[in-house]
DNA sequence: TAAAAGAATGTAAGCGGTTTCATATTACTT
DNA sequence: AAGTAATATGAAACCGCTTACATTCTTTTA
């Protein structure tokens, strides 16, 4: 059985209490006693129980990281920075992935506020602007606690956030292909997450902005899976049997873009002098293309540093912005005449 | 302030401990009271704290899942389907990440004890067989509670393993090659781990009953960062300015393998033709090359289901195997000729 | 119909910490 | 040297929940 506090003090001839304040460093000890009790503590590897210790003070020190499917490139990364923010500024990770099933949202929330996190981070955007149920969910949520949006936004005093404009960036991307003199571009995305909706504003902008006729525009939804690259280039492929005609694709993600590639690539085009294509996230799979794919960078590391640095002072008692934006950035490679 | 089951009990006009008896459907309770407690539940959103619950409970229904990196590719996948079955079964999963710094691995593990997780599963096999430090960590750990290795090893009866005969798998990769008429080729690692160093025993045993010469051996640890596939293929181009010619590349990851790929296109290599290539994991990565990647399936679903089928049972006081072996499959694609 | 068994509920003692408050030391003052 | 302030420590309440045990109220059963 695991020691307690109580076997300590009685090893070391003290009281619990005197323990305790040299575990948390708290209060008056002198240093003889300190010096006895760290040496105690030491030659048993005592561990103070994380629950007990949650009861008596406020924090749990434990931050409830939900997201859709932890397993996804990008959220992978994100997940992974948050957790090491995190971790390096003393919190714990509680991870929560509700696959796609709206249905089961709630459970997960409630597990998670179960658990008295200090805070919950929505890592992915599909939580927010999908359905009006996940806001109902999320306002519950925050009125209990602060909640943290990666690359989402929504409007409650203790939700915050820190967002990439995806709308510029690729208003950007899509400008860029159009003034290189690709007019009729395939748009390919496969969320209807916030900021899935803001590249896709941000792409139809620039269509509107170079007057491309709707004879030229060509949006697509994939609601495949994500992790076959086959299946996508297959969807253009048909797309492209069913009349679409495009001499540039952009995906809303990189697994998309590189599906556009292989597309071309079966279809004989020649990448990029017959056929542009831009990806979103600047993944590993960017170069792991052959061209290698041009993509936007959504500067991950600085929202989710962002983000966690947010949190702490919040959780500090301090005011902070509720919404923090950074900009995506072009990164040019092989795949792009521009 | 969050309510208390005291709250709910006043509310309710009956006792505390009627109330838990309520949440937690145990022990004698008249239907009109339940219903009545039900209700008061319902009506304000009430959420039991998970940390007082873990204080009377023995069990913290929490599983931390430690890991180097759970952005990788491999990892993360892992992270995410152990955290599905776990959560299917009632567990929440505290993911830590240790990063590949030794030094901090106890501190890790301290905290993620703390937090009187019923079991710790470690996903990715860098802890094991790598130091002796790391050993003794687990020794301490598994004193407390079920340690459960994901695609490792290692011998205490608290340490309970589910692991993908790599081995067998490289050893049947390699074979494949060889028997195609590859004698040379260049295998590329970049982990020492448990199951990196069953993959390397696996090839050079292919290599040994080939009776290929030491002269076609080329077998290098690449120790550059794991997410830029271009910095492998520039790694393979030095070694191939260095002296080592081969007409096979085999990758103890995909990303390894990409990186082959990369090196072949930029010498204008054609492959299968000319070069072969075969990666491991049979990630998102495979499809995403151009050609598609051959690559070793380790049967990542079942591993995880396997082990965390193993833990429940552990946790239910049952005798389970200590260790459960899979085996991989040769997926094979368009960057080998059999 | 009284005794025994069973169901429903309450009381209170933990679980392992933190922290307030009181007390006992020790250290400064003047 | 006596009085006061500061420091060190312990006793005990409390955090929110579970549960063993006690108690009360119903049913059975003989």
């Amino acid at each position: 059985m695991a020691m307690t506090i109580y076997d300590i003090s009685q090893k070391a001839g003290v009281s619990t209490a005197t323990v305790s304040r040299v575990i948390n460093g708290s209060g008056n000890v002198s240093p003889v006693t300190r010096q006895k009790v760290t040496a105690i503590i030491e030659e048993y590897g005592y561990i103070p129980n994380a629950y007990a210790r949650g009861m008596g003070l406020r924090s749990s020190k434990t931050v409830g990281l939900l997201c859709a499917d932890s397993s996804d490139l990008y959220t992978a990364r994100a997940v992974y920075l948050l957790q090491q923010e995190l971790q390096a500024n003393g919190y714990e990770s509680l991870l929560c992935c509700t696959g796609f099933n709206q249905d089961v949202r709630q459970d997960y929330l409630h597990l998670i506020l179960s658990k008295k996190v200090d805070s919950i981070i929505l890592a992915g955007s599909h939580f927010i602007a999908t359905s009006e149920l996940d806001n109902a969910y999320i306002r519950e949520a925050a009125d209990q606690i602060p909640i943290m949006l990666l690359n989402a936004s929504y409007d409650h005093p203790h939700v915050y956030s820190a967002l990439c404009d995806d709308y510029a960036a690729m208003h950007e991307a899509a400008s860029s292909m159009i003034r290189s003199g690709i007019p009729d571009i395939l748009y390919l995305y496969n969320s209807k997450s916030y900021s899935g909706l803001r590249k896709l504003n941000g792409f139809q902008k620039a269509l509107d902005e170079n007057n491309i006729p709707p004879s030229m525009r060509h949006i697509l939804y994939y609601d495949g899976t994500p992790d076959s690259i086959e299946s996508i280039s297959d969807f253009v492929t048909r797309a492209a049997e069913n009349g679409h005609t495009f001499h540039g694709i952009i995906g809303s993600d990189d697994a998309l873009a590189a599906g556009g590639i292989k597309y071309a690539q079966q279809k004989g085009l020649r990448i990029p002098e017959e056929i542009s294509v831009i990806g979103y996230n600047n993944s590993i799979l960017t170069t792991c293309c052959t061209p290698a794919l041009t993509s936007v960078d959504n500067c991950l590391e600085v929202l989710t540093h962002q983000l966690v640095h947010t949190l702490l002072h919040v959780l500090a008692g301090e005011e902070m912005p509720q919404k923090v934006v950074f900009s995506g950035k072009l990164i040019r490679r092989d795949t792009t005449l521009f």
